[in-house]
DNA sequence: ATGTGACCTTGATCTATGTCAAATTTTTTG
DNA sequence: CAAAAAATTTGACATAGATCAAGGTCACAT
């Protein structure tokens, strides 16, 4: 359980034996079983844009995303599209013990994979009791982060969707480093169709919003899809949330 | 890892041991395993409206429903107030490996709780291998729904949601038994207003469009919480999703 | 450097759902 | 059983965000 961040935050761990070291990236490399995972390894990747895998596909990898952004949604028959998961470096995909997928996977930004074939990992996932350990913990943590996502689409405003989506990502991106509350200039790695798929809005009310508070001094775009934010406490508080963000005792 | 439901609905047993038979309770007690749960167990009923536990507090049970219906709940500053979780016999309360509750927990019914201190727990949680397999199973379970719930909530229409819930209720209720598509009667255990937090409407909303459904035929109502579906294909048809559930290959 | 397509912005209008307020029905309680 | 309380329905009206329709901007390929 070393190396593992605590929090809402999908655990992550950097791992020195990963080909790619110095990086959080496949978050099941424990010493001890690093043969065995090695062994099973493999990288690929998806140009943005590309789906991984379509909902009702047979799952034959599961895996951990280690460069770029990718994401998990549903269609409707009509056409109407909800994101239902946001995947950065770190993040698992895919469902162990389930042989399709529920769910659309695509590549947002260049993605690449670290794959395990799913049959085997499963067999690993029963034989190395610290795998079970962190992916019970992980999906703690998406559990808790799906039911904020929740509050934000049932009861949010469409500006305070905003809000709320430029601090999970400029929390995620600054994670380990910038923990200081100011000056924050991070990169949206989003269009604004994307951004209207997470938030359950339309991709007019998302560029509105975003221009709305940059407009009232709360963020100032560079390019369009980077984002300065000089009073990181003005923003949180226009998301709607619990000024202390949950750590009252 | 018998006994289990395969799918969506959250795992649940049949527990021979379990001072309340034939009844879908702690999913935690295999056979092995029972002296040692058997004795950290204990039982406690809350009445109805009662909060169980509220987001912030110290969290020093975890456990199951065993009767009666909980929800798991946000509230926003101002009282805005999502409901994300619906908690029915079987159904996990509390989130091993955290002190503080995240969410408020209220009975919605009379509940009864099935309860262990956490700490102990969570001793057994890493002892016990099949324990957390179960909890590791559940969790995804868990997910799937919230994913589902996103849609729900991010896309589908007044009408769509009410109808969602209506077909998600009366599949929990008529679960093992019932699968015939017909005819089926179940009791809302949710008054409008509980509706209204699951599904990010207004009570108003919720009345209107309950009385919409009626008024088109898809259900009748026998009092106002008891709910007749003549036609399930017919609901199914209004809530928006895929008319196959999922189950295409 | 110019054209082409993807992305983003902006405006005008529409509509589903929220809000506020008042009946009506059902349940609870003394 | 009567009265009070709680839950539900219904109506009139307001509005946030959707929809429809141009137009602008940017990156990249020819």
């Amino acid at each position: 359980m070393k190396n593992i961040t605590p929090n809402f935050t999908p655990a992550s761990v950097n791992c020195d034996e990963c080909p790619i070291k110095d990086r959080a990236v496949c978050a099941y490399c424990e010493k001890s079983e690093m043969a065995l995972l090695e062994a099973m390894k493999s990288y690929k990747t998806y140009a943005a844009g590309d789906p991984i895998i379509f909902a009702g596909d047979r799952m034959v990898f599961v895996g951990s995303v280690v460069t770029g952004v990718a994401r998990l949604s549903q269609t409707m028959e009509d056409g109407r599209k909800q994101m239902v998961g946001l995947l950065l470096p770190s993040d698992f995909v895919g469902r162990p013990g389930r042989s399709y997928s529920a769910f659309d996977v695509e590549a947002t930004t260049d993605v690449t994979l670290c794959r395990f074939e799913r049959k085997p990992f499963e067999k690993l996932l029963s034989d190395i009791p610290n795998l079970r350990e962190r992916m019970l913990e992980m999906a703690l943590d998406e559990l808790d982060a799906a039911r904020e996502w929740m509050l934000l689409l049932g009861r949010k405003t469409a500006r305070e969707k905003i809000a709320s989506l430029l601090t999970i990502i400029a929390r995620r991106q600054n994670s380990t480093a910038t923990v200081s509350k100011n000056d924050i200039t991070f990169d949206l790695n989003l269009t604004r169709e994307a951004m209207s798929e997470y938030l359950g809005l339309t991709l007019e009310t998302v560029s509105r919003q975003i221009n709305a508070l940059k407009k009232d001094g709360v963020i100032r775009l560079e390019k369009k899809r980077q984002v300065h934010v000089k009073d990181f406490a003005r923003l949180l508080a226009e998301t709607g949330d619990d000024a202390d963000g949950g750590f009252l005792a």
